[in-house]
DNA sequence: ATGGTTTCCCACCCGTTCACTAGGGTTCCC
DNA sequence: GGGAACCCTAGTGAACGGGTGGGAAACCAT
């Protein structure tokens, strides 16, 4: 279960667009820097935010990229699935469409509610909110634990 | 966020010899038909369960592998874990090695909580529970809901 | 209208991982 | 000893992560 360089990426440069909204728009590269990530890596994946309708570009002199709606209506899971596509996958399918037998069969729901488990989590929190540092209580509350902190 | 096929077969293989664990232990080639995997692949990965102390092997004629624990004591992720690392990493390192700066410095936080998350689930699932098709009742909840069985 | 800036789009490259296959070596029981 | 299984190494083809280069299209300012 590994979030992906893209996701990662993708998730902070929104996140950058979301804080730096009131001005003009931003470019690609004081993205990058700012975030330290590859800047040419990072075109590539505002290219996939633009064509997912979740960013505005423009060209030329003053231009840049800014958010295509307000930071409190995209999702983290949103910005996840424009680039990477399904939020969860196993061996690269979507969970409904696998097919266990035997003593595997109850897998299936395992993974359905592990997925919902993700969505829970990942469609409940905007940009706002993580811009913001003000993450929605129950979220929060997982935090809290210091065994979430701790490796395995 | 995807389950790798290495994941998905060592639990289907450790459920088949949940599932036959009074009796002679199973050859590879066994649980490969019974599950349909690759059955040289799947020797690789019953091979890191072995390593991992999962599973005992034994060699020869009526050879084959069992359980190295009773199956109400592995849970999941033990074996996760043991073909994958890590069950939650970022770019391939485990969150709590993260930094992040300006206005992602919440998303560890979120990344910690999701992760405190997915472990609730796979930390708290027994191989045996899986094969008796009994989920715990927590997890079953989140099945219950139509929502979850829907794509995105 | 022209020049400079920046996005946009294409193609290519390299190294690593993933999924899988092949074949020979080693151990075990009968 | 001899078959049957595990064990180990190597190799393949595809995809992914990361990086580079060059050029066309759009925009702004002068």
């Amino acid at each position: 279960m590994r979030i992906s360089a893209r996701a990662d990426y993708a998730v902070r440069a929104a996140l950058q667009l979301a804080h730096a909204r009131d001005g003009g728009p931003l470019k690609a590269e004081a993205i990058a820097d700012a975030q330290d990530i590859p800047h040419k890596f990072l075109e590539g994946i505002l290219n996939d935010m633009r064509r997912g309708g979740l960013v505005l570009s423009q060209r030329g002199g003053k231009g840049g990229y800014r958010l295509a709606k307000a930071p409190e209506e995209i999702s983290i899971a949103d910005v996840i699935r424009v680039v990477d596509g399904p939020l969860v996958s196993v061996r690269g399918v979507r969970p409904p469409e696998l097919s266990y037998s035997g003593p595997a069969e109850s897998l299936l729901p395992l993974w359905i509610a592990l997925r919902a488990n993700v969505r829970q989590i990942l469609d409940g929190v905007s940009l706002a909110d993580v811009a913001s540092a003000e993450l929605p209580g129950e979220v929060l509350a997982l935090t809290r634990d210091p065994a979430s902190w701790t490796n395995p």
